[in-house]
DNA sequence: AATGAATGAGCTTTCATTCAT
DNA sequence: AATGAATGAAAGCTCATTCAT
């Protein structure tokens, strides 16, 4: 043990022991995930968490605001994308699916605290999700008046796109489908999403 | 001297104790739900929920199979309807607008087990949905056969189209939009899934 | 176990539970007595205790106001006796005498919360002491009026009785003379003390 | 590359150490002190204290070693003056009443030591006190002896001096009187002191 | 000599479940 | 049939102590 721990150091196990705790609380839930485990899972002592996390609470929250901050991310980027519509949405469409692939732990864990129940603990979570609709609703809005896409309630369209998105993402995990067929249903819905909202020029 | 039950006593009590915990567990979730607590609130006393229950996980089972149950059903009611297709997808997208605001309490705990992360607890939402996305799988099948709406993988189709009829439901409830525009989220929804489904035939 | 509880069942507990705190208190600290071993020695199980008490500082707080309360009585007691002021002294010296002997657990725990550094845990200590010593100055106030003491400023002096009072009660268990001349320690303090107030007319 | 210190050094760090303890336990009772905090307030890293002590429990008892001493030399001191016994009294009250004003942190770790419940970590207090008690019980015998004093059993009339003149010290705190009258104090306690041991010849 | 990161024993408290009545 | 008093396993967290550097 080093006498005074690097940044890096410090941030290294910091994420080792929010990976831990992600893998834990995915598995379990956040009641029945036990400090112990992802202790042990972190490969530290029980003790060494609280030093870097002041409690349990602490390393939930840090967990759903990473990820929050990924998926925000996430969006942002798909949107600042030089390219049609109808590309911008099939992008978001295959990021989420490959976020819930890659980043499964923390994805559950992020729905979970969505769509749990209790509103303390999912504070950060409603934060990023604000900040992301916002982003999305403005794009909308923007792509709205110009033509690119049709009009419709900017907020109303931008929550609905979020939640098809994430269940999309999810529900297979649910149903036990586990298959490979990930990148397919990302078209799928791509392709739905954009029947849902292209210009009406571009159908006849 | 043990009094003789019939079964409708017993069947209200049994109710009253779901309807005390749904309650509970909608407010807390359910490892916070405490059963002192359900038991006062159902007006009885501690020990007894044991004579109703095994245990505290074997009322949320019978809690969400309850409320899987109920949306298994609308979902069927909503395909029996002997009308258009776009009809019926208005109609689900009222149904679960209906659900999410009057058995709200059920209605919560039923997505944060479905979103949650404990397999085991989730078991009986996983059967239910299961058999709601196959009824619905099957009837978008024969309706493309008809000609009635465009052709999909159903069982894709089906999920996405679940997914956002719960998510619809229950997103304005996490950001914190408690406002009464539920029917107009529904409209918008119906709206936009009809676009996504419409036969080309009907667009022009 | 009787369905309900007498409320003699319940105060019979609840003493149980203090003096085996008081025993456990008074041989290693507040701090160190163990919820666990308190338990054990009033034979009943580690939760019982918090269907009696809210917490383990509420335990301690009951047996601080129970001597509290017992001591504040003693000094009433003998300050109402109808007897010459000599004989007052007599009877308070022998009563704490006693009081340290016969319920030497309870008192040892007041002394220590009492002399100890933490002012909070000593609040119900200081509420009574506060009171026996403004009872004593009162009387001592009056006594002097009418000419049975000399005249000293009474708090002063109420304060400075109090605290030889509980000093000599104490301070053989300190030094380990635990030898059974409490009671010939008893004339002897009140002997001094009445020395030190006797009028002076009586005196030559 | 090991330092080396000179044996001032070492006495200086030690007392640091002493003093940011005496603060520490002064306020929150050993067993709430942390050794952290300790170490913080002394301006040393944590794991240096425990090469001056062998433990948190040594550093105590250094502490009470201290103070004892100091007490003891005290009484010493006041006893061997060349004054006549009313003089070696008021020394001895305001003597007390000067250590607990000045050295308030010592003299309050002293006391609950002393009133408190663990025996084993009282013991340097004890071993003091009863040298304390030893010489003044033979300076009042000796006093006795040529009559400057009535003769009482010496050692018990020795712990009670002691008591009163700890309690008068410390009673004003506990009662948070905490005003400027100490010195007034003082002068009462050894008035009263002398009349209860005055020589009768003295009193006509 | 000095440090502070790491540890894990040990603590209080909660709560699902049992069972005498 | 119904109850609620009693239980004890299990949890999160603190902090004196160790030891690599």
């Amino acid at each position: 043990m080093p006498k005074i721990l690097t940044l890096a150091d410090r941030q290294q196990k910091r994420q080792a022991i929010l990976d831990a705790a992600a893998k834990e609380i995915a598995h379990y839930g956040y009641d029945r995930a036990n400090i112990n485990t992802i202790a042990e899972r972190a490969r530290i002592g029980r003790g060494t968490i609280y030093l870097y996390f002041a409690s349990k609470e602490d390393v939930l929250e840090a967990l759903l605001d990473a990820i929050g901050k990924m998926i925000d991310s996430t969006v942002q980027e798909c949107l600042e994308l030089d390219a049609p519509w109808q590309d911008k949405i099939h992008a978001l469409a295959s990021a989420f699916a490959y976020l819930a692939r890659e980043h499964q732990d923390f994805f559950r864990v992020h729905v979970s605290a969505l769509h749990g129940v209790n509103r303390d603990i999912g504070q950060p979570v409603a934060h990023w999700l604000r900040h992301s609709v916002d982003l999305l609703a403005e794009a909308l809005d923007n792509a709205a008046a110009v033509g690119s896409i049709q009009r419709y309630d900017a907020h109303t369209l931008a929550i609905m796109l979020l939640g098809m998105l994430e269940s999309l993402a999810l529900l297979p995990y649910v149903l036990n489908h586990e298959d490979d067929r990930d990148e397919q249903r990302a078209d799928t819905l791509a392709h739905f999403i954009w029947q849902g909202i292209a210009p009406l020029a571009l159908k006849k």
